[in-house]
DNA sequence: TATGAATGAGTGTTCATTCAT
DNA sequence: AATGAATGAACACTCATTCAT
């Protein structure tokens, strides 16, 4: 057979393993760990299965390697979450609710977070690794940014690990909602929409009494 | 071979049902439907793979019952919650917050819960039963309840619905947070608590600029 | 509850096993064994499934007593034939037709046989039964007969086990095609006709050359 | 471990189906469907029962692979058959014999003829495959041919459906034989033998009154 | 005697993983 | 580096058989 016009992209193996990641990370967000198939993963990043076998060394070593690159552009935002952040509280809050919602429109976060929250009991490292590299550092960040508004007099006494929970909260919510029920005919929520009125919801409950 | 006292087959025709539906329910929560072993549901059941079979004609079809008996209580929730309730507005908060609180300390709702969102791609009948049966019966009653809080003056203008999820969301991802991340060392959020602190602040954020 | 007018006739038990192989034959007819379902037995003999081996040892067992009593209706019929026919062959020849077609239409002669074919393999010693209580004796006698009617120069030379397969065959394939191609919308066989037709030219051709 | 020069795997892509139905042709003949094993035609092909389902879907799918397989060869030798003969019934008559002689000591045809009656109850679809691309096909085309002849005046009146059976019948008959009674000590039928006398005396049978 | 809930070995099927090419 | 045919262990499900009632 002569050669078929075909042009043969013959692609740079440094891509490959990037390609494969994306490919899984779709498959794993849409059906979890166990019920995603290598074959799936396989042929959504146009490969054959045995390739998946040149990157990684095993199923779980693939979706380790999802897991690792969903936290990894998150860390930025964590990082500069926890960058001391003088100003009044409220600006934090927008500031941070800014970043929060290009986030949540920009990446699959909700695909991501079903996912850990699905598989966390079959993979405890897993919620380790998402725990101590990501959602810990949030939380903490946020908490003590909180510790300093209230020492600063710009919020209210109470806990402030509670405050923080309470900021993320229906953020995540609305997210997984999306994920959930809208797929079976439910009505999205508009995530930056709800970032909006939340933001502005909870400053108003977060300030001291006298000072509204 | 001595009698060894323990009869090989217990007829319990009644009760295996809820036994297995209570097994296999601890099971898929741990798990996820697809990392589920019928092997493991037996056994906590306390009876044979086979004896699966008497009672459910497939795997899927035992999910659906864990999720439908999990379904059951709170739908009592649910419709009480709906119950037109006259008084004001922070009163009705705070009674849903102590039934909710109630709830979660009560049901193991944190796994099923882990387990719809898990799920949900794989099976969206089940995620379907879910909204359509629990989850929008409460995130509409609440949102009317908070539309005539409006109506009344109680609470500030806005989009009823998000605040419905203003103050679900805080409360789950708190319920969420100790099934995925405790068992990996993180420091557990006290539910009660969270549900006290964000009742009140949510009040406080909640009510119109005169009303404080 | 109080008596339902249900009579309840306690069927002897002595009539039990009967009902059962009858039940036994119609389902190994239509399934053949490994495909049949002792479930399916006991409810067509109205009975348990536990039932069945207050009777039966097990399944092969059930079996064998169905192949049994297949035969022994039709034991009779091969002794009558054999019985020592003076007479002309024709006449023997009539009269074994009759007796055969008699048989054919009154007994479920067709799904018995296409058991016998169908698990010969699995049941080598049903195969032995059949043959040495039944067949052999049918054949044998068929081919005494028609070697005496050689010897009386009443049929031309030849193989007599093969006229006597020859016999036998054209009958024997239009019940199994009554059974095999039938149900699938073919166009059955009126199987008296057939040994009527059947006898007719047997008999023209197996006469010899002067005698015609 | 020594090297046992063994390798563990062999790529036959091209010749793995061919083998595969071999094999479960062979198995599928002994025990029919419900008793035959993946394993053992897995086995007996060489292959690993995950194998199998590389090239069939189900066992269901193969058992069909078998069956239509089981039909190509024959198709041809109907096809010829039923191409219009000219000469004289008996020159027909004899060739067809012929052909028929051949097949029967060349494929397996017992075997499956046995399948093929046994399992005509579960796989109706089946029966009808063989009916009506093999079995109608081949006994109308006799069916015609018998009805020219008496056109003719070569063969006397009567039903020529009934007289097409009349000829397939013994040959077929004693195919059967011995694929079932032979293994259990039965005497052999020369298959060929029994064609040779069957055609002589069928002929001498079905002549005109006038004409012998 | 009779039941039918319960068992457990066995079967078809799937799929992560391996390896000859 | 890449393929994809092949493997084999594991799992859902079935069903003949047992046994407490």
């Amino acid at each position: 057979m002569l050669d078929s016009g075909e042009p043969k992209f013959r692609r740079r193996k440094a891509e490959r393993p990037g390609e494969i990641v994306q490919a899984a990370m779709q498959v794993f967000a849409e059906k979890g760990f166990a019920a995603a198939r290598l074959d799936d993963i396989a042929r959504r990043a146009g490969v054959s299965k045995g390739a998946l076998y040149l990157y990684f060394e095993t199923k779980e070593d693939l979706f380790r390697a999802v897991v690792d690159q969903a936290i990894a552009p998150n860390l930025v935002a964590a990082r500069a979450m926890m960058a001391a952040h003088p100003g009044p509280f409220a600006d934090l809050l927008h500031a941070l609710a800014g970043r929060i919602g290009l986030l949540v429109t920009t990446l699959p976060v909700g695909g991501v977070v079903k996912m850990v929250i699905g598989e966390a009991g079959n993979f405890p490292e897993l919620a380790r690794v998402w725990h101590d590299d990501l959602v810990a550092h949030m939380v903490e960040g946020l908490t003590e940014a909180i510790q300093k508004a209230q020492a600063r007099g710009e919020v209210k006494a109470g806990d402030p690990r509670i405050y923080a929970i309470q900021v993320i909260g229906p953020i995540l919510i609305s997210v997984i909602w999306d994920q959930v029920f809208v797929p079976v005919g439910a009505r999205p929520f508009d995530v930056p929409a709800v970032i909006h009125q939340h933001v502005g919801t909870l400053l108003a409950g977060l300030a001291p009494e006298g000072r509204r």
